[in-house]
DNA sequence: GAGTTATATGCGCGTCAAGGAATATGCAAG
DNA sequence: CTTGCATATTCCTTGACGCGCATATAACTC
């Protein structure tokens, strides 16, 4: 769960788009896979990473895993980006952008990669 | 570049130490150098790979070339994060601040999952 | 021009991670 | 207990990555 094990699992495209899809809502394994047209091993491994990232949580119904996303790491990865947010504020102001201060309003779409 | 380089590139430990030096100050390769302790060639190869993803800009000053950050990139992260944000300052709000070891959490409000 | 400093590149090597196929485990129904 | 489904794990191969070394390029000085 180091920063380390966090940037390696999101570093890896299929990983971003298991994390996409659970963003949505969670799904089980069969629904990742077929999601994702991943093979089913290959999409277990994946998973296995994002859980030992501490970045999907398990629940066990039956047969089946059905995997949720943990926010914790990714507000980790908000507080990375915090010292630089300061950096490109400044640099939009430059440009003669005015933004307000509150870091919020999601404005953009879900991740296309 | 495209979101595989930017990631790849902030996957390396290595290069997240290289931006946070940046992050303070532009630098020369030399100071970078000295400062992360790497081999000169192993920080040259590092800052090429974060030029190619956008991430640093270079400023020829005589021999010395001057790295800087350039904010685009991470502010293209930052819109990554922005769909997730909701999720965690929602969870925050359901959670409190414990954590829970359980997979299955001892929530005592909210019904919905 | 030669020599020096600052940075970049090419090569060889070890390591590590991803993908595929086959197999093993856990769980439920009969 | 045997069968069938959903998921995990193992083995193997391949490809990418990082490092160290030596060398190449570029710019400044004399």
């Amino acid at each position: 769960m180091s920063d380390a094990t966090l940037w390696a699992a999101l570093a890896d495209p299929h990983r971003r788009a298991i994390v996409a899809l659970l963003l949505e809502r969670p799904r089980s394994v069969g629904e990742i896979v077929e999601a994702c047209g991943l093979s089913q091993p290959s999409t277990s491994k994946h998973l296995k990473v994002l859980r030992e990232a501490g970045l999907v949580r398990v629940r066990q119904d039956a047969q089946r895993r059905v995997h949720s996303l943990d926010p914790a790491p990714i507000a980790a990865l908000d507080a990375w980006l915090a010292p630089y947010r300061a950096l490109w504020n400044k640099s939009l102001d430059t440009l003669g952008r005015r933004l307000d201060e509150t870091p919020d309003a999601p404005r953009t779409s879900p991740p296309k990669d």
